[in-house]
DNA sequence: TATTGTTATACTCTATAACTATA
DNA sequence: TATAGTTATAGAGTATAACAATA
């Protein structure tokens, strides 16, 4: 009883953790957003599948998914709900006919609005423990470990689809 | 085809999500991490485990699992699994007999010591797009932020269990 | 041959409820 | 009564493999 206490304890302590604080982080947006996207067939990934549909840029199931870790088979899933609730519509590329666009209906697009007015306060609630100037701070920092993490932003040029889709 | 071509697009832009950027972040810990810890029961999650288990602070079963984000039935099979692979012990607490005390065995404390040791590499890659200085202030506002989450740090007052343990 | 998407199957993980024991 | 833990069941979510269409 009289050796040194802790010796082998050297620094095991979940505050110097970066898994332990980004998993408690990312599950506090899940909880906090929860509600808001709890209409949306998938939930918080339902909302990020009519985020990139959104883009004008590429907006293909396969880079869909792949940006947002989804595996193609659960993409499947996911978009069948979706174009249930007439928030997407899936159509062919014309510059690759195995592959098929995401586009967002009008209904589509006004519920992502909605949406996306209500997470502003969510982020800033998230963030609550920080001071504006610190908040931006740390986004910025986000967004480089998250775009340095080889799921990049997309990169494969595909063919564009702006124009404004009729609600079928 | 006149009309401003997309107005309603305001900042539909995954890069200005904060979900996205931490779901990201945390897919790249896990995927990076994954080998390092794949086999400890649970994965990352049991890894976890053995660094609050590690502490000589409170390590009950219920404070683990809050901490966490593990529901208490998952916890249960979790720790069967650890306690099968022998680095972890269950015990009574003589504080409150209901209750439960995570303890590591020698090999779950070698195992530990292993394990940390590699990510510290891990942590490296995955801030590998900010500079030194950067990461340091990217850790340390993301541990502001997880710790101003709600599910905090242990709080709770339970009897302390500092003295060695045998493996049984 | 490789890739995109779909489907069916099986598997894993998680949530719900009921139960024991302690407080 | 309320809480910690366990167990069993059912459900949601996920992965695997096979297939069709296209490149």
């Amino acid at each position: 009883m009289s050796e040194r206490p802790t010796p082998t304890l050297e620094r095991t302590d979940l505050t110097n953790d970066i898994g332990w604080a980004l998993g408690t982080a990312f599950r506090a947006y899940l909880r906090s957003t929860g509600a808001e996207v709890q209409d949306i067939p998938g939930g918080p990934r339902g909302y990020q599948v009519l985020v990139m549909g959104s883009s004008p840029a590429c907006s293909n199931q396969s880079t869909i998914a792949n940006e947002l870790g989804i595996d193609r088979t659960v993409m499947t899933y996911l978009l069948d709900d979706l174009e249930r609730a007439d928030l997407v519509v899936r159509r062919p590329d014309p510059a690759d006919r195995r592959s098929r666009q995401v586009l967002l209906t009008d209904a589509g697009r006004a519920k992502l609005a909605t949406v996306q007015s209500r997470l502003i306060q969510v982020e800033r609630d998230l963030l609550g423990a920080l001071t504006d100037d610190e908040a931006a701070a740390f986004k910025a920092l986000l967004y480089r470990v998250a775009a340095g993490t080889g799921s990049d932003l997309p990169k494969n040029a595909c063919s564009v689809a702006e124009e404004v889709l009729p609600t079928p």
